[in-house]
DNA sequence: GGTGATCTTGAAAATGAAATTCAAATTCAG
DNA sequence: CTGAATTTGAATTTCATTTTCAAGATCACC
């Protein structure tokens, strides 16, 4: 899937992987589990992305460093970061789980374009506070949100002329 | 899936549905397919509904009427609902694709118990302005959007104590 | 450093919602 | 009416996700 960058941010440190190790580890010890090597494989790969990633896709780029760590492993693994917070679930409308890291990301949202797929990240901060508001109308304790918009991007526009306009 | 009722509107009038029938059939006759008493059974069954179904719990309710309908033929129906905007398709986040329809209805968001599953329906205006403006901004042809809030309800909240707080 | 209870791994199997198949039944244009 | 085309629904298939299980790795305790 295609992703035009609205704002190139660089890739992520060292120090910030090695944070971000720190947090999953802390979550390991905390919920009583182990720190393997293909834990760790898998999260500074995932770091190393800035795509929104199904967990087929996390594990062909997986492999090309550690051939041997199977699906499960990722599939697992990616629950285990979405646990502690450095994964967050970004539900598309296409039936497949994707995660992305949130790790040192401000909060965004994404336009999908139904036509190529492609997607634009945007910000808004009316949309968190939204969040506060209608959550202490209804008296919810809110945990998270999903914002998306989808249409068709000027690309698919200019390709298909106007049959396209839904 | 219980629902909390934000605001009782009254249940869909006989009109209504006599023009949602008409809008089906019209769909229908475009695009080269034909009327059927199961598709007519399917579709005033999913009027009367204020709930966000699955396509389990509309076939449930359509076998009330007529025992002989199968889950493929509600399965099917779904679709073409969604086809002609009589439904709509609103992903929460446990896997299952579930439609409402729009008829008549204002359009409203939803924000979701994590914990026991009910959901409230709420209106923000604020959201329709954003998928506008963000639209115009990187210059999407935008069709619809989805926002759902998740979080922990005030019973929950009472029921479980702290632990839940995740 | 051992040791062993516990957890992890990953291939394979199971699950389950969604989608498709196909033969019999139904629709509808002419 | 007629027959070409569509629909129906049980059964099957698909495919992402989840679970299972036996072999291997980890780490708390000594």
């Amino acid at each position: 899937m295609l992703q035009k960058r609205i704002d190139d941010q660089p890739s992520i440190s060292p120090e910030m992987v090695r944070e971000a190790q720190g947090i999953l580890h802390q979550h390991l010890k905390k919920v009583g589990l182990k720190q393997t090597a293909q834990r760790d494989t898998i999260l500074r790969t995932f770091l190393e992305t800035r795509e929104h990633l199904s967990t087929d896709e996390l594990h062909r780029l997986v492999k090309k460093k550690d051939p041997k760590i199977g699906y499960t492993t990722v599939y697992r693994t990616l629950k285990l970061l979405a646990e502690c917070g450095l994964a967050s679930e970004v539900a598309f409308h296409d039936g497949i789980a994707r995660y992305e890291h949130q790790y040192n990301r401000r909060s965004h949202h994404h336009m999908v374009c139904t036509d190529c797929g492609s997607s634009v990240e945007f910000f808004s901060n009316e949309v968190e506070r939204l969040e506060q508001d209608i959550g202490r109308k209804y008296h919810y304790l809110t945990t998270r949100h999903t914002f998306q918009i989808y249409g068709v991007c000027e690309d698919c526009r200019k390709k298909n002329g106007v049959r396209r306009l839904v």
